[in-house]
RNA sequence: GGGACCGUAGCUCAGUUUGGAUAGAGCGGCACUCUCCUAAUGAAAAGGGGGAAGGUGAAGGUCGUGAGUUCAAAUCUCACCGGUCCCGCCA
């Protein structure tokens, strides 16, 4: 209904003013709440065509307006025009909560597949805190870009032939040790002693490399050994993804990247003319994009190679290939088979070389959720597809990055270890531990880990999205599982609240009395919701979600402690209320549910 | 050498993409609320000390610095300062 406000706003500004449609529109904001519920700063604009003062004009324009029956009246403050919103605006908005339920806030279906990638950690070991930001923030702009009306669909990229999974099934190979306990963290424990070898031992390296010669080449039995090793490493990892309510649709695995669509996607650069053999110089006998001739600032390095002078590809032309992909533009296209079926009851696929066709890729926007290190080969990526012609597809092309998780004083760093005691699944335990200690104790033990668990998800998820993406986060247990002020919980309980209210007292009827100064604010901020829903998606900003939730919450609890809903002896007010009460709670439910958090009924 | 991102209250961060009214939250701290102790016998607490789940209130700001554009700048432009990252036929 935001829209429609607004709409119904700029139309009656262009009926009785020179400005347009579209300039009225732009002139709508939300001000202060002291001074008016919706405003617009026409009269600014105004002010420069019509050489008069903008007090004036905001005079002339307010009292010139025929205003919709949802305006009760228009107010001038200044050169601001201050609308304030009918009785009957907000027992609409109530009704129209009702009438789409769980739907609230949803978009309209829209035309095109999006892609999200993410979090493609290597598997060879557990997720830590750093891998969880990347997973948390590409699964809740994948669950805001579907509640806001696109077609979504989640890929992980494993890659399963890099020098990392080398050394680990090196290791499984030839060290003494044998995994215990969950195999991603035995991986990645040992994986920090095979880097040392690798590092210090001559012999142990040109092992490695033969056994990643033989994996890159598919020789068996070394290659489909390794492939069980990933294959059983990622759904460790997944085990942690399930706990935080991360699902994918497909697992699109490196080796079958080489196999299906190596042959045709380097052909397709070549013919093409995007890039060029080079004869001479220092790149001779590679393949090179040459991207100073598009407007790349050329002081960043021109020349990009991405097929050596051996014939493979580098990370870049892999990268490009696998974007082509995405975007349908190859030919060629991978089988599948069930990889595992997830706690939300759908199968997650994988590539693999023996199973059946899918309709997987084809997507006309791709999203890569990426860390900020990857601007520029993401922006190489962009360049190759323009150079190849595909202008739509490079546009469309997206890198969502993000900034690392740190130590006070260091980084996360796989090969060194120092990711030991800060991974995902540790943060989730310790999570529901400190949960657990502050929930009813007369609940039902299994009820009460329920709760815990949603609470440690939610408090994680919250903390970790809350900045925005480029701002580095420093890690720090309190912070990151604060139950406590903005968090999670927070608005949890909240939800729980208005629950407990609506099993007593029903949903209650809306009708238009007139609304006190506390409902109004908090039924103006479940009218946002819709509004949110698309800025956030628009802009692929979960965050403007959880500030969302908390104002939301917030507001929730003054209403609450203002307004006795239960003990109203009115009873049409009793019915108002109750609405009220029901239509935040669907606000909250499905605002939590975009950002991934349960929405309990008790707490 | 070049490029990108970050810098807002003591701390953690929104707000910058789309310029608009008095720059917002949370945490922490402060005051009050509540409670216990403290006077040569008893009551009493101006003043002092301790505790605290909660509740209430107020405080806290050169928006990194400086210039420019504009009726209007945290927001746009430029320069500078501080921090981080990137610029391989590596991975």
């Amino acid at each position: 209904m935001y829209f429609l406000l607004a709409e119904a706003i700029a139309k009656s500004i262009s009926d009785s003013t020179s400005a347009t449609f579209t300039e009225a529109l732009s002139s709508i904001e939300l001000p202060k709440k002291e001074f008016g519920d919706i405003s617009s700063t026409i009269s600014f604009h105004l002010s420069k065509k019509q050489k008069k003062s903008p007090q004036l004009l905001a005079k002339d324009v307010a009292g010139s307006l025929v205003l919709p029956d949802w305006i009760e009246k228009a107010e001038v403050q200044g050169p601001y025009i201050n609308f304030f919103l009918s009785d009957k605006f907000f027992a609409s908005l109530l009704e129209h909560v009702f009438s789409l339920g769980h739907n609230f806030g949803r978009g309209q279906k829209k035309d095109g597949k999006v892609i999200v990638e993410f979090p493609s950690v290597n598997p060879n070991k557990p997720w830590h805190v750093g891998h969880l930001r990347n997973a948390l923030l590409g699964d809740s702009v994948a669950r805001t870009l579907e509640f806001a009306g696109y077609e979504v669909e989640r890929i992980d990229y494993i890659d399963d032939l890099g020098l990392q999974v080398a050394q680990s099934f090196w290791g499984y190979k030839n060290l003494a040790s044998k995994p215990t306990g969950k195999l991603d963290l035995w991986l990645g424990q040992q994986y920090v002693e095979v880097a040392k070898l690798f590092e210090s031992d001559k012999q142990t390296e040109v092992q490695v490399r033969v056994l990643l010669k033989k994996i890159e080449e598919g020789i068996q039995p070394e290659a489909s050994e390794c492939r069980a090793l990933v294959e059983k490493c990622v759904s460790a990892q997944y085990e942690t993804a399930f706990k935080f309510g991360i699902y994918h649709d497909a697992l699109v695995f490196e080796s079958d990247i080489v196999k299906t669509l190596f042959a045709e996607g380097i052909s397709l650069l070549k013919q093409n003319g995007a890039i060029a053999y080079e004869k001479e110089g220092k790149n001779a006998g590679c393949w090179v994009a040459k991207l100073a001739s598009c407007d790349f600032e050329a002081l960043e390095s021109p020349d990009k190679v991405l097929i050596r002078s051996d014939g493979t590809a580098t990370y870049t032309g892999k990268d490009v290939i696998f974007q082509l992909w995405k975007f349908g533009l190859l030919k060629n296209d991978f089988l599948y088979s069930d990889f595992l079926v997830q706690p939300n009851g759908k199968i997650c696929k994988m590539t693999s070389s023996k199973g059946t066709k899918a309709n997987f890729g084809k997507a006309s926007r791709v999203i890569n959720v990426i860390g900020t290190e990857q601007i520029y080969p993401q922006k190489v990526i962009r360049e190759v597809l323009r150079l190849l012609g595909y202008q739509k597809q490079a546009e469309n092309s997206i890198h969502l990055a993000y900034e690392h998780v740190w130590l006070e004083d260091r980084h996360f760093s796989g090969r060194e270890g120092s990711w030991i005691g800060y991974t995902a699944d540790e943060l989730y335990d310790e999570g529901v531990k400190r949960a657990a200690e502050k929930i009813k104790p007369q609940l039902p033990s299994e009820e009460k880990l329920k709760i815990a668990s949603s609470v440690s998800c939610g408090a994680i998820r919250f903390s970790f999205l809350r900045p925005t993406p480029e701002k580095k986060i420093v890690f720090k247990w309190e912070e990151a599982l604060s139950l406590e002020g903005d968090s999670a919980p927070y608005v949890m309980y909240a939800h729980a609240r208005a629950y407990k209210i609506f099993e007593k007292g029903g949903q209650g009827k809306a009708s238009p009395l007139p609304f006190s100064q506390h409902e109004r604010h908090l039924l103006k901020q479940i009218m946002l919701f819709e509004k949110i829903v698309q800025d956030s998606a628009a802009q692929l900003r979960p965050h403007l979600l959880v500030d969302y939730c908390i104002e939301l919450a917030t507001l929730y609890n003054k209403f609450y402690s203002t307004c006795p809903i239960l003990s109203c002896q009115d009873d049409a007010l009793r019915q108002n209320r109750l609405a009220i009460n029901f239509a935040a709670m669907t606000c909250i439910s499905n605002a939590l549910s975009i950002i991934g958090i349960d929405a309990p009924k008790t707490m």
